[in-house]
This record gives structure tokens, sequence and C-alpha cells, in this order.
DNA sequence: TGTACATCAGTGAACGCGCGTTCACTGATGTAC
DNA sequence: TGTACATCAGTGAACGCGCGTTCACTGATGTAC
């Protein structure tokens, strides 16, 4: 064969990663798969021969997100939930989502897209509460409902931020967010 | 003259109407132009007469869905911050989006648009936080922050409640949005 | 009072464009003999 | 060793479709005389 072995595959996953970021900077309706593939090299016609369709695509990207999201790279990394906190509210986070939480970026279209893709966000959902209940102050009680209301703080206060046309607005709801959710916390 | 005085006016009132609503249950790219139209019982061909492009619609529909908002309904008739995170935390507010909070339905994909229409989503943000703060218990310090807070918390849990594939987990965001936004309020 | 014309909200065909998807093809390399 | 053929990742033209926008037109009514 022409390429080595392995070459689809490692071409899959840079098409996957190209999309993760893309979906995560434009919007999924607001990059179209030519976009993806000419960013990752490649001509649009050879799509179909790794994706059955763009859903098939967003599904993939949406795991890569997941499975490589900062969020669990730091809570691997010994971090704490207030480290969890301070990462999603940091300026940088706010200014460049290609390479941040999914979830905030996402959240809104999923909810009118397949049964299917809304698992897979989900699923990333459940996974993400989990890491910040596991990191809840030893004696707190209704761990599950604590995390949840820390993430829809977090969530909530970094989107408002990236849209709203005042920047020293956008400042303080970052502030807020992150004394709202550590006040949540007990920390 | 064929229509009676002030017909015009009435036309566009009802696009801007139409508009506000499908926006919110759409999102802004999943309805078009010729749908709005349509809905409004028109025919497409006349929309230009009344807006000069679909982004005046975006900002018309901004406007006509914070002067309506429902939270400042129950704010002008004497209701509590409480009744106003109750309201909002309502399962038919997740369920029933194109006449719920437009800030929830369209934040991200504002985000994406021209600083002229992130202005009037702004000035409707600004709106809802100054209802907050007003409603907050009277010892409460960090007005405006604190304030900013609760909101989010409320959009981030509304979001993810509405976009989660999984009945259960979708209830109990809504819970534990409530149950958060109490506690930043000291309520 | 009756007729000709002006007005203008609304109509519907047409435009250029970008999208997701399909498909016949290419061309570099591996395999068979 | 040399030639013919098979493989298959990637190419690029083409498709049908829906979008935002434009524009010449319609037709009901008001106004001028």
């Amino acid at each position: 064969m022409r390429y080595e072995k392995g070459h689809k595959e490692a071409t899959r996953q840079r098409i996957v990663e190209t999309a993760a970021a893309e979906f995560r900077r434009n919007g999924i309706e607001g990059i179209g798969v030519a976009d993806i593939m000419a960013r990752t090299g490649l001509t649009h016609g050879g799509f179909y021969s790794h994706f059955k369709s763009k859903e098939d695509l967003i599904q993939a990207a949406l795991e890569e997100a997941s499975r490589k999201s900062r969020m669990r790279k730091i809570a691997d990394e010994g971090g704490s939930l207030e480290d969890l906190i301070r990462w999603y509210m940091r300026p940088e986070h706010r200014d460049v989502p290609e390479r941040g939480c999914a979830i905030a970026a996402l959240v809104t279209e999923i909810g009118r897209h397949p049964l299917a893709t809304r698992k897979h966000f989900t699923a990333s959902v459940e996974r993400l509460l989990t890491l910040m209940e596991e990191r809840l102050p030893a004696g707190k009680r209704n761990r599950r409902k604590t995390a949840m209301g820390i993430f829809a703080t977090l969530l909530g206060a970094l989107q408002l931020a990236r849209t709203v046309s005042d920047k020293e607005l956008s400042d303080h709801l970052i502030e807020a967010g992150i004394a709202s959710a550590l006040n949540l916390a007990n920390l």
C-alpha cells in the first residue's frame, strides 16, 4: 500500500481534532465540512470515507474534546476543585474557546441535535460532574447537586462573559463566577 | 390608503413577535426570514420594507423579548427574588423556550454577531441584573456581583437541563439550580 | 357624482452563494506471476 | 527481475437545496378634478 499502516486512522484523528476546535470556535453550523477538511490539509471529497455524515463527526469531536479536556487533565494531575474552578474562569478560557470547554461552547446547539448526539454530550457532562463531586470538601452533603450548581454557575458565567459587549462587565462576570462557585463549594 | 393608519406598524410588530419566539425555539440560524414571514401570515418579499436585514430583525426581536420578559413582569407585579428564581427554574421554562429567557436561548449565537447586536443583548443582561440586585436581602454586600452569580447559575442550569438527554438528570439540574441560586442569595 | 391617477403594503419569481453529500476518477504503491 | 493488475486514500466536479436579498409587479383604496 502507498500509505504506511495506520495512516488512515491518523488522518481521521487529525480531522476530528480540527473539527473539535472549529466547532468550539465557530459553532457547529458556523463551520462546514469542506472548511474542516481544508484546515486539516485535505479536500472535502474524502470526508465520507472517514465519517457517515457531519453528525457522525460531531459525535466524534464531542468525545475527542471530552477525552482531551483540560479539566480532566488538571484533575488527573491532582488538581483541587478550586484549581478546576479557577482554570474554568480564566480570561484566556473566555477568549480562546477552541481549546476550552466544549460543553459551554455547544450546549444550546446540541440541544437541537438528534438523541444520539445529545447522549454523547450528556456523557461528557456526567464525567465532568463526577470530577467536581469527588473534589468537594469532605463534609459536604448533597454532593452531586452541589457539583451541578457549581458547574452551572461556571458555565453560565463563562457564556455571559463571552457574549457581553462591555469588557468591564465581562471581567466582573468572571470574578462573580469564581466567587459564587467557591461559595457554593464552601471553599 | 387601503390600510388603516398604523397598519404597517402593527404588521412590523407581528413579525417581530414571531421572530422573537422562533429565534428562541430554533436558534437564529435555525429559522429563515421566509419562514418567519410565513408564520406571520405574509410572504417573504415584503420583509425588506420593514427591516434593513435579518440582523436588524434580530436586534428588534431581542428588544421585544426583553421588553415583554416574564422576569420583568413578575418583578413589576412585586415579585421577590425567590419568585424570579423559581419562575426561571420551572420545568415549563425548560420545555418551552419560545416564551422564555432570550438570553439563555441565544447567548452563544449572539456572541458571534456584530457589535451592535451584542450591545442590545448586553443591555438586556444589565436590566435583568438590576432587577435581581434590587431584590437581594437588605444586608447583602457585593450586590451586583451576587446578582451576576445568581443569574449565571440559573442560566447554566437551564441550558444544561434543556440539552441533557436524561430526564432525571435534567430534573436534578433544575433542582440544583434552584438550591444554588437561593443559597447564593442567602434565602 | 364619476373618472383618472397616485399611493404603497404586500406578492412571488429570480439572484448568487454556501452547504452537505455523491461519485467517477487518480496515482502511488503492493502483489501475482 | 520485470510486467500487469489490484488496492484504496485522497481529488475535484457536480448534485439538490435552502438561505438572505432584490425587484418588477399587483390591486385595493384615497385623492384630484
